[in-house]
DNA sequence: AAAAACGTTAAATAAATTTTTAATAAAGTT
DNA sequence: AACTTTATTAAAAATTTATTTAACGTTTTT
């Protein structure tokens, strides 16, 4: 191999490694772990990979390769890929961030409006008895009063959420942000 | 106080308390620590709250209160108010959901677009230059090509992103899913 | 059937983050 | 101007989370 053409692989690399880098970083914030975030983008530039693999180009023990790739399987950005004759596990990055939005957004906010939903009406139902309680002092009830009114009132926005979710999952919301612009 | 009257206040509480285990328990997912999730949820109920009635009611320290607090403003979860002749700073969560939706997200997204679009462009350059470098040989070419086409492919993307984040903040996207659904 | 290859689980270590205690700075009052 | 009150910063301690080493179970190959 001439020296140019190493020269050339070398910022080949170097390109790959700025944005890997960057992926990495804003990955964090998806509340995964630092490994994790650099096998996802360092996949992202590869076919697919196998844990071994993976192990050698991050210099990392292969338990660690090994949870890294479920937790991102769990938030659907890696797929596993049957090779076959191969014994080893091969897996590969979702490339498309459109479905890695999806799947990721669409999970998280699920999950929120289940648990406070469920937290909500559970509470309402509180209040309504402290409310119907006979017992209770007039500033009681307008206490629990304004409570169930606030929390009423929160259930917009969870029901605007589940909106967002399924208009994202149909691709609907495509309809009105078109993925390719025409500006 | 009655027997009774301790009794509705306890439920109260506690019907506030679930609801702030279920908030406080989805917004670690937000990146903020327990102290401030917990927190937010706490403000949740309140009309406004200083420093020292935040460590009361969390048993906590202050300058766990004071940091908190500075990360939930920084999210735009929590507003500084005035209350004139106080000379403690007095905090109010922000109870609309939606702006804290808005803020929340758009601030994260904005970050993801300019992080990676900037590692972007740049490689993409580096790409080029490995392209034209007429040393290269047609396979590194071809390399460099099929990483430069990914990132191209990839910038619908982070445009995609960036409209929704416009949408979000000028509003328009609830005339596409309305805050109050009539089903 | 024994040995090797591969992936996962468990326990231990290491690293990072969160929280607290103590000290400092800033603002307000007497 | 000295003394309080309040908030913040800095250093230390504690907790949590991430990662590794070691052990285990399963499947495949010889």
């Amino acid at each position: 191999m001439s020296e140019s053409t190493a020269r050339s692989r070398i910022k080949i690399e170097e390109a790959k490694d700025k944005v890997i880098g960057a992926i990495a970083e804003t990955m964090d914030l998806y509340g995964v772990t630092p490994a994790a975030a650099n096998l996802y983008a360092t996949m992202y530039f590869k076919e697919q990979m196998t844990l071994d693999e993976m192990r050698a180009e991050l210099g990392m023990s292969k338990p660690s390769m090994s949870t890294s790739v479920r937790k991102l399987q769990e938030i659907e950005m890696v797929k596993k890929t049957f090779t076959r004759g191969s014994r080893k596990h091969t897996y590969a990055a979702e490339k498309n961030f459109f479905r890695s939005f999806m799947a990721f957004y669409c999970q998280m906010w699920d999950r929120e409006v289940k648990m406070n939903m469920e937290a909500i009406e559970e509470a309402q139902e509180d209040f309504i008895n402290v409310i119907k309680d006979s017992t209770s002092t007039p500033e009681i009830v307008a206490d629990a009063k304004k409570y169930y009114d606030q929390l009423e009132e929160s259930k917009v926005y969870y029901h605007w959420l589940e909106e967002l979710v399924a208009s994202i999952r149909s691709g609907k919301i495509f309809e009105f942000l078109p993925k390719e612009q025409q500006d």
